[in-house]
DNA sequence: TTACGTTATATCCATGCAAATATAGCGAAT
DNA sequence: ATTCGCTATATTTGCATGGATATAACGTAA
């Protein structure tokens, strides 16, 4: 009934997104997965989405973030390096905080 | 080089969006211009969408956000009410405030 | 009463984006 | 050798979004 506001925050290596919320929602899907195929599945995304969108993690951050494997026992897989792990801890401890701030915020809309 | 973050940030009211970057340039380049066609040449934008939008802002606010007027001299024009300059002002600020509480928090990107 | 410049709205069309589809390549296990 | 399930890519197809265009409605001023 009343107004909400709402954010999106997403991290930047030069000028290419590094992580947003679609970005952490995948590799948390490949840790509990264990492949990009399956991960993808469970997003409801297309496999090729997907792909791009690790492609485009990997390519811009300092360190790799994600081990892919191709071949091998099950076809292969894919696996969040400790890199990776720490990226998205601190990714959803700073969007935590955001929404916090934005909600105190938010009273000087209200109060209009 | 480094890592950026950046963020953007949205009002809705019953999840309708009612104000945003894109709608706060618009109602700011009404105000400059006192007519809804020019505000959306000035923003490179279609009278289309620049109507849709005002439209939008102006069925989800609990106010008015402008006066639109048709016909008489010149043609008719568009103003901002009271409630729709408090409104960008305040939305200003917290988009200001909310970019250094972000830039603080990067820090803990940084230091992985 | 006619002209004007705007708001307001419908319709058509092109363009881009995303999904679907297809296919190659890989390496371990059997 | 062959099969399997995955990563990695290119190509096609379909759909939605937005732009272009057209037009109605309006009220003041001349």
């Amino acid at each position: 009934m009343s107004y909400k506001i709402k954010s999106r925050i997403w991290i930047e290596s030069n000028n290419n997104v590094l992580l947003g919320e679609g970005r952490v929602h995948l590799l948390k899907a490949i840790q509990k997965t264990g492949s990009l195929s399956k991960a993808a599945k469970s997003l409801n995304i297309s496999y090729k989405k997907a792909w791009q969108l690790l492609d485009s993690v990997n390519k811009s951050a300092k360190k790799p973030v994600t081990i892919n494997s191709i071949g091998g026992k099950g076809g292969g897989g894919a696996e969040l390096t400790e890199y990776g792990h720490s990226l998205i801890n601190a990714f959803d401890e700073i969007n935590k905080n955001c929404w916090a701030f934005l909600d105190q915020q938010l009273d000087k809309i209200k109060q209009l």
